[in-house]
DNA sequence: ATGAAAGCGCTAACAA
DNA sequence: TTGTTAGCGCTTTCAT
């Protein structure tokens, strides 16, 4: 269909070699230069990146696997990570896995198949094996938000446990006594760790702890929901509630209202994740926020990194022969609303 | 690195044809089968993609570009376009553009470049030429939300403009008369046709009409919050907006909030987009939904049906030489909240 | 600086 | 059914 290298050749008098020097940012004599260019115009030629890659064996790919497109954080992560991608001339192939561990396997073959020179995973599924035929393969990996033993690679993390139990210190500070929380399902790693932080603030400052104090919203908005509903029932008198994700602080402000509780003078609320939706919210909300764009700016810079760096990712050891890997943890952030009350102590 | 069809063929004694057969679904002998499944498995071959798409001159993958992933509403439709691309065999390499008409123009150079078969496109610029080399190579295109003059490809829409017109009527028939609305850009289609269902209502019913009743908002959070202030400046008594995007709607809700304005008794809202967000808050908003789901599976089956139907992109012309291609226009939803005051008349 | 030629891993046409 | 071979469009030695 389109031109080919050999078309700008025959058509310059040139040989392939000085086409492909010139695409490469070689040296060609300058009337070369200008012939090439020329036909390269006249015969609309653009590289075939597909060839490139096949002989190459660099596709300038990445895979990206995530268990929720439709979801605020990965979604600001993702957009980050695959402009920075792209600036350097890396496509991003993206892997929605709906939260499905089997999913999260076939996207692995997936991006194998297309031979993607890397990875960057926000993992669902528990098992590091899925991912054992990239490292082995040499090709990098950067998880984000979990760290998986038994698997080689670079990963982003955020404090979620020092984020929960600040969000937890705030309320108690406040003088609240009696707090609740809304936590995500127990087999996803940060929900466990945010649940941690809780109760390690809880425990600190010898505050009622009590099993129904925590519901399990199962990071969905309908699961919200029903959490806080749960709550309020079993624990009438809770004067405050933490919500540890985005979508349950969107079911749990549903089902207030629906109670017609008023925050924060019957209940204090501290939220996750969505600034634009704490600051929208009647009163606004204040919430724990996570550095989505640092996030994205780490995981994408430790990709090209590996990639383009002198280290391959599978040799990366250092003298003692064990791998060397990085992990970043970075800090939380916190903006203050309106829907705490300070409470008389 | 990894094994090669050669090195099954090698493995086996058998031909190359004879793999390539097997790979491709066709008849081998069962022995030969045998032997094949068991060489792959030994050394752990797995097809490479790249190559097969060098020599069939399909990549099997699909380009998307839209203006914003960090927005529900083509975050929604990414999600369930990509999922069923990929239940197909085709990879989605997606390029977030900005809202910038030049990203817009590189991420169709880069898509190229990669020869991806086909594009899904939420246009951001005005200019059709930037796609017509896809049109040329034969590589099809769908365009939602907008029909492009003077490229031929297939468009899923939305009835935008019936759409606001129907929530304006509601405000009316509820007893409103002084109405106004928050309208996004004047170089956005949507938003312009949104506008115009707006304005159709009003002189359809003889309301009032006033420049200072349509305040713009640029589609962002911070612009619907400004256009509400404006809007409310202007036209104290006022007691009904139609807010015409979900970033707007988030903005003029923390305006309201901020100005302490009670909906609906002061002033009955309609919004647009995310019904997650209609639901949390107080009250429930009534709201213009888009059939997310079905634009993605429109557009994905829409664009397979190109590929793998009979009609290839530049071939489908009907008797008269004219391309033929299909538009759909799809009908909104509306979901009723407690957002919009009866007033007495 | 440039040309000739080999080959990346696959498919497909042709022969057997 | 299976084997042989050419070639997709590029990069990359190795000469020149």
């Amino acid at each position: 269909m389109g031109a080919t290298m050999k078309d700008i050749a025959k058509c310059t008098g040139l040989g392939l070699a000085t086409i492909s020097s010139y695409l490469n940012g070689g040296n060609v004599r300058e009337k070369n230069r200008v012939k090439i260019e020329e036909a390269i115009r006249e015969l609309h030629f653009e590289v075939n990146e597909v060839a490139r890659g096949l002989k190459t064996n660099r596709t300038k790919t990445i895979g990206i696997i995530l268990p929720e497109l439709n979801n605020i954080f990965f979604a600001e992560i993702i957009t980050g990570a695959e402009d920075i991608l792209r600036s350097h001339g890396y496509a991003t192939m993206i892997c929605d896995c709906r939260s499905d561990a089997e999913r999260e396997r076939e996207a692995v073959d997936f991006l194998y198949h297309r031979r993607v020179d890397g990875l960057i995973v926000m993992p669902t599924g528990a098992s590091d094996s899925v991912f054992q035929k990239f490292i082995r393969a040499g090709k990098p990996i950067v998880m984000i938000d979990r760290k998986m033993k038994g698997i080689s690679c670079d990963c982003i993390l955020v404090d979620n446990q020092g984020a929960a139990e600040d969000a937890v210190n705030r309320l108690i500070r406040s003088g609240h006594k009696k707090i609740g929380m809304i936590a995500g399902p127990d087999d996803v790693y940060t929900a466990r760790e945010r649940q941690r932080g809780y109760q390690k603030a809880i425990q600190n400052n010898k505050i009622i702890s009590n099993d129904s104090l925590i519901a399990r919203g199962n990071y969905t908005i309908a699961g919200g929901a029903a959490a806080m509903r749960k709550l309020r029932e079993a624990n009438p008198d809770m004067t405050a509630v933490f919500i540890s994700n985005y979508e349950m602080m969107v079911g749990a402000m549903m089902e207030i209202n629906d109670l017609n509780i008023r925050v924060p003078d019957e209940l204090s609320v501290i939220g996750f994740d969505n600034v634009d939706f704490a600051k929208a919210s009647v009163p606004k909300l204040s919430i724990v926020t996570q550095p989505t764009a640092r996030i994205a700016q780490e995981a994408a810079d430790t990709l090209i990194k590996r990639l383009e760096g002198s280290l391959s990712g599978s040799d990366c050891r250092d003298m003692d022969g064990e791998k060397t890997t990085a992990t970043v943890t970075l800090k939380t952030g916190f903006v203050e609303g309106r829907s705490v009350k300070p409470l008389k102590q």
